[in-house]
DNA sequence: CGCATGTGGATTTTT
DNA sequence: TCCACATGCG
């Protein structure tokens, strides 16, 4: 992609503060990237004295790779997750042990601090109410507990026992993800005002990703690091706030701006969905402004009626066997629903479907019994200092350790001891904590730390993380249809998109006031912003769900009608139906004996089929040598970027400014 | 303790 | 709307 004028305006920016209103497809990723680059090759800013702050590790992981692939390897003062920045500052910078933390420390789930509650709970013989919910509450009600409320919402002893947490987990030398934030936040403010400057931090500029995501803490942490002297930039979009009943808010954005006296620019061009998508979408924008197309008219919007969930799950296998058919990979196509719970019925029918499909469920090791037990004992006994005191091997020091298996330390630590080693599960446990030993011995040696350090640390960034060991991530890449919630959407983009259940009690959910359903609004904008190509909405007339109603929901109401192409039941199922159910084994005879594209054109109308990999440029290839690709082939160009495809690399894009490549 | 009555939450999920 | 839990009364 090359930079359009607003992006460039972004990256070229020279204020103080400088915060980017980032419509949805508009490039904020590559903004963001361009700035990191032009600030250390123009500017002259060394990486070590820039943070980049992410809300969460996939978009963390996203633009480390993308800045590796245009600038190798650099170190960052601070790059990641706000816990992780926050995590490292507590490690390496900050005076922890003035408040009685040692540097041992060990970063504690929500379900182990839960646990901890519990017992003192029992030990204090302390009334509290609704404890089934207790890390609900224990989440929601931190907030006015630390600015100073008098009484917890209920007439209990949950401030009393906040208190006594407190001193547990300081006593146990514990953090939870939100004490990470605010520690640090509480120690450099102590720093600054101390005036003394005797910490070694010096940061000069702050850069931001998705901050309209942020909550009051991490604002305050925000604040603080750019009173350390850092210049600011971030980018953000305030139609994406879909996570406000944790903390953010769609206002944040704007009163980050006020505070900081920030510069707004924005990127109002969109490069991902048809102009009648976009057009459709807009009208669930909470400020409708200058969101921009820059696509053709492209298809209308399909309206489907369908009669309960069984029939829609059957409508659209129909469906993707005939996308499957018109070679559209499985992995343009995408399913959103408002609840988890609304795959279930799509998983059985595209199983005896033979649709290769990926349902994105957030696993993590905590959902692993034995793997749950093992970490949580190994954070126990790391901060024992002397844990691997006698044992067999000479040193220490994991980077000479190198011989030292997982298996030897499995023995040393004698965790068989603690397994029923006849019960039937004992091979499966075995291999699952020696996997895991090996994955936290590989981390200690590519740290180059002593074996307690890497595996304590290993262990604090894995609570943070969650360990994707055993099931993989949803892989965007693999050719599958994916199935998700429209919260899980965000960030994604696929060129066929059906959201189903567009029902009032869905889509929206029923809500107390008008803050959530303007939530629920922007929410669904999020999901139809990930369509390219087309876009599907469909609706019960016999929700199977209870609370939901039957018929449209008005947010279908509330896309204007030249936008929309009504269809009672697809022509593509009805053809295949007998009494009221779907022929699909007809349906595929049909298709697979008659000429496919004729069929489908007639089933379909001439939909335009996106087109893969045409390359506009005919004439001569241009090449260029790189030092890290090697040589390859102009294939975009701007005046100030340059896009190159190299042979093992794919497609790169490179500032001209910077002069990377050598024309041939 | 059993029963009637009252109240509030349900859903989404990152670190 | 329905369900689980809290509270109050006999």
């Amino acid at each position: 992609m090359e930079l359009n004028k607003y992006q460039r305006a972004a990256v070229l920016d020279e204020s103080d503060a400088c915060i980017v209103n980032a419509k949805v497809g508009s490039g904020k990723t590559t903004v963001l990237i361009s700035k990191v680059l032009y600030l250390h090759e123009v500017k002259h800013i060394s990486y070590d004295k820039m943070i980049v702050l992410t809300f969460t590790n996939k978009a963390a992981d996203e633009i480390r790779e993308r800045l590796l692939a245009q600038s190798g390897n650099c170190m960052f003062e601070g790059f990641g997750t706000f816990h992780s920045v926050a995590l490292y500052l507590l490690r390496e910078k900050l005076p922890i042990e003035e408040l009685g933390y040692k540097p041992e420390f060990a970063v504690i789930t929500p379900e182990e601090e839960e646990e901890l509650a519990l017992e003192l709970i029992k030990e204090q013989k302390l009334k509290i109410k609704y404890q089934n919910r207790l890390k609900k509450r224990l989440e929601q009600e931190r907030e006015p507990y630390e600015n100073g409320s008098r009484e917890p919402r209920y007439q209990d002893d949950l401030f009393l026992l906040m208190r006594l947490l407190g001193q547990e987990k300081l006593k146990r030398n514990e953090f939870t993800f939100r004490d990470i934030i605010r520690v640090t936040n509480y120690l450099l403010k102590k720093e600054l005002q101390s005036g003394t400057g005797r910490l070694d931090f010096h940061p000069e500029w702050l850069i931001v990703d998705e901050v309209q995501d942020c909550d009051a803490i991490q604002i305050e942490f925000l604040t603080l690091l750019k009173q350390y002297g850092a210049s600011f930039f971030a980018v953000g979009d305030p139609n994406q706030v879909i996570y406000s009943w944790r903390g953010s808010s769609s206002r944040i954005f704007y009163r980050l701006k006020d505070e900081f006296h920030a510069r707004e620019l924005s990127l109002p061009l969109n490069y991902r969905s048809s102009n009648v998508i976009l057009e459709a979408a807009k009208h669930f924008q909470q400020n409708a402004d200058d969101l921009t197309g820059t696509r053709e008219f492209g298809d209308l919007i399909v309206v489907k009626n369908q009669y309960n969930s069984f029939q829609e799950a059957n409508d659209l296998a129909v469906q993707i066997h005939l996308l499957a058919k018109r070679g559209i990979p499985y992995r343009e196509i995408a399913i959103f629903y408002r609840l988890q719970s609304q795959s279930e019925q799509l998983e059985k029918v595209f199983a005896t479907e033979e649709i290769p499909f990926e349902v994105s469920v957030k696993k993590t090791v905590q959902d692993v019994p034995i793997l749950n037990w093992f970490l949580k004992k190994m954070k126990q006994d790391c901060q024992n200092r002397e844990l691997f005191a006698g044992a067999p091997w000479k040193t220490e020091r994991a980077i000479e350790v190198l011989d030292v298996s997982a298996q030897e330390i499995y023995d040393f630590l004698n965790v068989n001891e603690h397994l029923r080693q006849n019960s039937v599960g004992y091979q499966d446990e075995r291999e699952q904590i020696l996997a895991m030993l090996d994955r936290m011995l590989r981390y200690a040696k590519e740290q180059h730390l002593t074996l307690i350090d890497g595996f304590r640390q290993f262990l604090n960034s894995s609570a943070l993380y969650g360990i994707n060991i055993l099931q993989k991530e949803v892989d965007m890449a693999e050719d599958s249809v994916k199935l998700m919630t429209l919260h899980a959407s965000k960030g994604l983009e696929f060129s066929y998109v059906f959201i189903i259940g567009v029902n009032y009690g869905l889509i929206p959910l029923r809500t107390q006031d008008f803050e959530e359903e303007d939530e629920e609004r922007r929410l669904f904008f999020v999901g139809m912003t990930r369509a390219k190509d087309h876009l599907e909405l469909s609706y019960y007339t016999n929700p199977d769900l209870p609370r939901v109603a039957e018929g449209a929901s008005r947010y279908i109401q509330m896309i204007p009608q030249h936008l929309i192409q009504d269809e009672s039941r697809s022509d593509a199922a009805k053809e295949f139906t007998t009494d009221g159910r779907v022929d699909l084994q007809k349906m595929r005879k049909e298709v697979e004996k008659s000429d496919t594209m004729h069929t489908l054109a007639a089933l379909f109308g001439a939909a335009n089929t996106p087109t893969v990999g045409a390359n506009a440029d005919e004439a001569a290839p241009r090449r260029v040598r790189h030092e890290k690709y090697g040589v390859g082939v102009i294939v975009g160009e701007d005046e100030n970027m340059i896009e190159a495809e190299f042979e093992n690399y794919g497609k790169k894009e490179f500032m001209k400014m910077f002069s990377e490549l050598e024309m041939l």
